[in-house]
RNA sequence: GGGGACGUAGUGUAGUUGGUUAACAUGCGACCCUGUCAAGGUCGAGAUCGCGAGUUCGAGUCUCGUCGUCCCCGCCA
């Protein structure tokens, strides 16, 4: 028998019980006499003492030479002993278990470790890849365990709720068909097909809409999904998400399921949520707060100042109102003690997103300080301050564009402003839906429309007719039936009202340009499965990985993926992406085109 | 594809205007020590300064390239 406890979980109840634990010595201090350890688990730490008084005469020998010489960190110890109360002076309140401890009598030597490449409780502040090289040791960081054990409630949590709400856990494919529209996909090559492809899901989306059509009616699953784009802080390549559709389900059914789940199994985390959670149009969270992902927690609002300016000699201005542009801004509050190197850096940085430039005032003792006033008669600055409702000390930043361009612009530099002047609350916690997305987007690259959620999305239109006739601008226009539930300013999740009707699905993907034969190719699936009496359907689906992230105040997605990837998309604990053999390259039927390495493995 | 930061014993860092033997902490090894919990003390080992070129009498330090890690833009339906 290895245990009859958990270290973390022994307690003053347990006071005179022999017991038998099992774990990791965390670290010892060896005072000659008495010798102290630290026992680890998964539950916490516990601290051994071994006294020679203690042990049995024919042992003695045995025990302290294993005390002396294998009791070192990371070692794996099997350890019987009697718990007893620590003297009041020996207490140690910063530990769960520093009321009592447990006194040695006898030990066995599980299995010994090299020393560790770094201290285990300090590895937060190890550099990240030797951190992921290690990741089987950075695991044993009781703050790492914390994280994992904390997922694990939540799924558990999420399996419960839904599963009470009539949902069904339905796998999908890994191995399935590449689609056109959306990420690149990572592919897989076939060997019984030579020369063929499968792709990896970037979301089990047109299986799930199968599984409606089947009348499975509530499907969900905690589902893989892969996407090979490049990572940010928030994006890995393979990550995790909480997929749900339902059969005759609008939007209300999913914002009414998705709230109650949140509130009930955000408790994991000791967060609470306010019912019902507020809501926002795409148009008025780009309007307020410049971003389709507003962080509500904090004001900076944009404001549009083009009314004051519609007569200005500012030819700058001008230009920009010919060209049916806006002139919008920000107030920072007490912004005026910017410097003039720090107001450069939000010039630059608003080139950088793409502005031509950055006009900023300053609301000093009753005088507006700012290159505008060159240019801007006196009753157009006071009404900008007006509209501003500036207060002395006050900071005004003017972004003059193309509507859309200007808005991003100033809800970057709201966002990353708010974080410079710690404007957001700590330990807060806000969620919002954005919903009336536009239908599509115009793809520069591609020079035709795309879609802005999925092609999959139901149109928010009330007559379908006629679609093909109308022009770019009005199709901009058409609205989608598709909504964001955003966190603290991060999307945490999206979804829409699918299409169901066969007819509206082929407008559609002829508004995207897509023809005939390549939507029967692509996705004749489907299209024949809409024809067989689709039910009406809706879905969503919610970053695991960013929601644990999210919940955990954690700042990386790598923290909450076991093994996650590098920047470059590479596992450094396993070294993949590698090479492999001629050999699996010719039953492959796949030749490598420019020179590689193979000396990794051959 | 682009912009930025970083890379020095196992780990975390310092290293001046380029100048002899690359420093500190921690960890590691040996020893001392009967109440520690970041234990303490004594002694010791441990680095071709990411890699490659260049400038120089001389490079951890300057230049270029390259590799890796991180942050951001593009990209991510």
């Amino acid at each position: 028998m290895y245990r009859t406890n958990y270290c973390g979980e022994i307690t003053e109840k347990n006071i005179g019980e022999n017991i038998i634990i099992s774990g990791w010595v965390n670290s010892r201090r060896d005072h000659g006499g008495v010798v102290f350890f630290d026992m680890r688990d998964i539950t916490g730490i516990v601290q051994v003492v071994f006294r020679i008084e203690e042990i049995e005469k024919d042992k003695l020998n045995f025990i302290e030479d294993l005390i002396k010489h294998n009791v070192k960190p990371e070692f794996v110890l099997k350890i019987s002993g009697k718990v007893v109360k620590r003297s009041e002076e020996s207490i140690n309140p910063k530990m769960k278990t520093g009321k009592i401890e447990i006194v040695l009598k006898n030990l066995e030597v599980l299995n010994t470790s090299k020393p560790p490449v770094f201290d285990i409780e300090n590895s937060q502040n190890v550099a990240e890849d030797t951190r992921l090289k290690y990741r089987f040791l950075d695991l044993r960081n009781p703050k790492m365990q914390e994280i994992f054990i904390k997922r694990s409630l939540f799924i558990e949590e999420v399996n419960k709720f839904l599963s009470n709400e009539r949902f069904l856990y339905v796998e999908t494919p890994i191995l399935t068909k590449s689609t056109p529209e959306g990420a690149r996909d990572y592919l897989v090559p076939s060997r019984v097909q030579n020369g063929m492809f499968y792709a990896l899901p970037q979301s089990p989306q047109l299986f799930k809409q199968l599984l409606m059509i089947s009348g499975f009616d509530r499907y969900y699953q905690i589902a893989k999904c892969f996407r090979d784009e490049d990572l940010r802080a928030d994006r890995q390549p393979e990550f995790t998400q909480l997929d749900m559709e339902l059969s005759f389900a609008i939007e209300e059914d999913i914002f009414d399921i998705i709230e109650r789940m949140l509130a009930k199994t955000f408790s994991i985390f000791g967060i609470n949520i306010n019912l019902p959670i507020k809501r926002l149009t795409y148009d008025e969270a780009m309007s307020r707060f410049g971003s389709d992902k507003p962080d509500t927690r904090f004001g900076m609002e944009i404001s549009d100042a083009t009314n004051i300016f519609l007569n200005t000699e500012f030819k700058v201005f001008r230009q920009i109102l010919e060209n049916k542009g806006k002139i919008l801004g920000i107030k920072v509050d007490k912004g005026s003690s910017f410097s003039r190197k720090e107001l450069d850096s939000l010039i630059e940085e608003a080139k950088i997103l793409g502005a031509k430039g950055l006009l900023y005032g300053k609301y000093i003792n009753g005088n507006f300080e700012s290159p505008l006033t060159k240019f801007a008669k006196k009753e157009e600055i006071d009404a900008l301050l007006k509209l501003f409702k500036a207060e002395d000390g006050d900071l005004i930043l003017i972004v003059s564009d193309k509507e859309e361009l200007a808005q991003k612009i100033l809800g970057t530099i709201r966002g990353n402003l708010a974080k410079k002047l710690k404007l957001i609350p700590p330990n807060s916690f806000d969620f919002l839906w954005v919903y009336d997305f536009p239908m599509f987007e115009y793809s520069e690259e591609e020079n035709r429309l795309v879609s802005k959620h999925h092609p999959f999305t139901m149109p928010s239109l009330e007559n379908f007719d006629n679609l093909e006739n109308l022009s770019i601008e009005e199709k901009l226009k058409i609205k989608s039936r598709s909504y964001d539930i955003i966190m603290n300013g991060v999307e945490l999740g999206g979804g829409s009202i699918r299409i169901h009707d066969l007819n509206i699905q082929k407008k559609v993907f002829k508004l995207l340009n897509i023809k005939d034969e390549e939507a029967e190719e692509k996705f004749g699936f489907l299209l024949e499965a809409l024809s067989y009496g689709a039910p009406p359907h809706a879905g969503i689906a919610l970053g695991l990985d960013r929601l644990i992230m999210l919940c955990m105040e954690l700042d990386s997605i790598r923290d909450v993926i076991a093994f996650p990837k590098t920047q470059k998309a590479s596992c450094l604990l396993t070294d993949a992406p590698n090479v492999v053999s001629k050999v699996q390259l010719r039953d492959l039927g796949i030749q490598i085109k420019e020179k590689i390495n193979f000396d990794k493995k051959d």
